[in-house]
DNA sequence: ATAACCTACAACCAAATGGTTGTAGGTAGG
DNA sequence: CCTACCTACAACCATTTGGTTGTAGGTTAT
């Protein structure tokens, strides 16, 4: 999934269909690549599961999924929750060296 | 930045540096692979700096820096925001509808 | 019906990625 | 001093990635 948000024009397309649904071929229209190159990306995007499609008609309409991303967000989450075991480490260090001082 | 933070072995050593420090030769006796393999994924982070590294010795000490996830994160955090915006818009669409009844 | 449009998918290509081995330079320790 | 260790970096290789064009099938509208 950190791999499907890699690319700069995927990470555009899941902040335009984040707000709003697009066909496949109007958001082919807003890069300057092929429209095969955008439906590559979109495919990248639905397979990481951060984007669904629903078809109207003879178009497939794009839509970002918020709690894909929510994921990703937990998985920052827990590396910020690491650093702080690591200020409590440094503070027990610190607490040992008071010990010390005192002894 | 999501690109560094796409490969698996790369998400590791960040979570491992998170809570401690490691030599880089201390991070390759953790994978299957060769020692310059993870001198490069420690390349690749740094460079998004995720990671720094401080010498000490004969050997290089990498630690994760935490403001670079908590970019990251914020990206993440637009992301969700722009959702509420959508929300937003649906909102007033049954606003209107609502409007239309009353007519 | 037929022309225009949207999508899916295959085949192909250049460049980036993730891995390897080999070479060389700095540091620590007996 | 010399050996062992840690690091940096180059060269090379296979696979993946991001792009292209081309072909074919389904949908809409005139």
């Amino acid at each position: 999934m950190f791999r499907a948000l890699a690319d700069a024009t995927r990470r555009d397309i899941v902040r335009r269909t984040m707000t709003q649904e697009y066909s496949v071929s109007g958001l082919a229209r807003l890069y300057p690549m092929s429209f095969a190159a955008v439906q590559k990306h979109v495919a990248v995007l639905e397979e990481a599961g951060l984007v669904t499609k629903r078809p109207r008609g003879r178009e497939q309409l794009v839509t970002a999924d918020v709690t894909a991303v929510r994921r990703a967000r937990f998985l920052l989450d827990q590396l910020e929750a690491l650093w702080l075991e690591r200020i409590d480490r440094m503070g027990e260090i610190l607490a040992q060296d008071e010990e010390g001082d005192a002894r």
